[in-house]
RNA sequence: CGGGGCGUAGUAUAGUGGUAGUAUACUUGCUUUGGGAGCAUGUGGUCCGAGUUCGAUUCUCGGCGCCCCGACCA
């Protein structure tokens, strides 16, 4: 993409009404536009890491068995009043809205409903278990406090997936699977080394469910973290009792703010049971199916990643989901110059290499200050000084270190 | 939901019961050209409503909106 074309411009102060990092960043960088309190538009910056890592979930997704496919945000009231979550009294941060025939909607507010309601229509044998069905969607929650940035809206994008299992054991063998996976996301979007598998309360179904916290002095959570073993207790569910049974010594343990996420849960036969979700075995005896849930806001990721990898001058992105691989940066106005970058722009693109290309008519510091703010991973500059040596002079955004390279082992790089 | 703070140009800020200022961004021109350059030039603003007043951006009341702390967070 030229960034002449682009219409977006970064700024050098952020509004004042924005104090989180995260959000300061995104907006200075024109990735996210805010819409009022809680409610964020994605521009083109933005919305290529939102896909980016929308791609490494769906693949790890894929790669446990889930199947994608997309609930509508629409959402029947009768569905909800069977598991009694659609009184305001139980559920108190509902958007919902009027039909022009007097009957009430919901603006989808979790997943658990919608699958179980669906899946009951399909589910009638042993073999047709498990099935392990996920969705990307929108989901709006009228919080009566949002903060932090784009980190807890009233609209986000998650994914959600839920595991529909015969019995327990294959329930456990699932979640184990969903645990790893969710670790490999986190590794591969760049936070693993500050993400850590939690404990926290579990519901009726089970003890624990487990969290994915990442450590940063920003975190809505407190945890306390076993450093050596890398396991992590919610203070929410911190007891002797607790930490008895997993086998933790307190005095070992480290108190830190921490952000969630990911979650994933056991959900027994909690939404089985009230939408008669069930099969017939072997035997031909009816059973209940046993329900898991596993989500991940897209946007809180995407701003724990802001949050913990930016530096002072802007966002480092890392490489697995940086808007661009590449940023080519044309420097000065002579032809043969801008030849040369106009060539290297096209041999990128021919390579499959994503590169953002920065060919407007502004001066360098300006050029070097957008590109430190957007974050790109590797800088590419094109001025006189390349013309003469007919290498590339880089700079990797994240270390600042700067290299010369041909034409030929860039691209090696890049791809 | 309790408590606190705040609404002035695209953005960040100053100020005043009587013509609203600065920076930045934007227009135009000249000079510049490897870390947000300089000079000149032009455009653009008091959240909404009511009240007090000769006159309200300023004071009062109401509304709407935003931020922060706490509670909540399936």
């Amino acid at each position: 993409m030229r960034q002449s074309q682009l219409f977006t411009k970064t700024r050098k102060e952020a509004p004042k009404d924005e104090v989180s990092k995260n959000a300061e960043l995104l907006i200075r960088g024109g990735f996210v536009h805010k819409e009022m309190a809680g409610v964020y538009s994605y521009l083109p910056l933005g919305l290529r890491v939102i896909k980016n890592i929308e791609q490494i979930i769906r693949e790890e997704m894929n790669e446990i068995g889930g199947i994608e496919m997309k609930t509508s945000i629409l959402q029947n009231k009768e569905i909800w009043e069977k598991t009694n979550r659609w009184d305001d009294a139980v559920v108190d941060n509902w958007f919902k809205s009027k039909l022009k025939n007097g009957g009430e909607v919901g603006l989808s507010f979790t997943n658990e409903e919608a699958y179980s309601n669906i899946l009951k229509q399909y589910v009638s044998s042993y073999k047709d278990l498990p099935v392990y069905p996920y969705d990307f969607k929108e989901i709006f929650r009228n919080e009566v406090r949002t903060k932090s940035g784009i980190m807890r809206g009233r609209e986000f994008y998650w994914k959600a997936l839920y595991s529909f299992s015969k019995d327990e054991s294959e329930h456990n063998a699932f979640y184990e699977k969903a645990k790893v996976a969710y670790q490999n996301i986190f590794k591969r979007v760049g936070i693993g080394h500050l993400t850590y598998e939690t404990f926290a309360s579990g519901g009726v179904f089970s003890k624990f469910s487990h969290e994915f916290q990442t450590v940063t002095p920003v975190g809505e959570d407190t945890i306390y973290l076993d450093e050596k073993s890398g396991v992590a207790i919610n203070k929410e569910v911190l007891n002797d009792e607790v930490l008895k049974s997993l086998g933790l010594d307190r005095e070992k343990l480290v108190e830190q703010k921490a952000i969630e996420v990911g979650n994933i849960f056991s959900l027994g036969t909690r939404f089985a049971e009230p939408f008669d979700l069930n099969y017939k075995n072997e035997n031909g005896e009816e059973q209940l199916v046993i329900m898991g849930s596993y989500g991940i806001g897209l946007g809180r990721l995407m701003g724990t990643i802001v949050e913990v990898l930016s530096d002072e001058n802007g966002i480092v992105w890392p490489k697995s989901i940086a808007p661009f691989r590449a940023h080519l940066v044309l420097l000065g106005s002579n032809d043969e110059a801008k030849d040369l970058a106009e060539k290297t722009y096209k041999k990128l693109i021919q390579e499959g290499i994503e590169v953002f290309f920065d060919d407007r008519d502004v001066r360098a510091g300006e050029k070097f200050a957008d590109s430190d703010l957007i974050g790109i991973p590797t800088r590419i500059i094109v001025g006189d000084k390349t013309v003469e040596n007919s290498s590339f002079e880089i700079k990797d955004r994240a270390s600042g270190e700067v290299s010369q390279k041909t034409l030929e082992e860039l691209i090696s790089e890049l791809k």
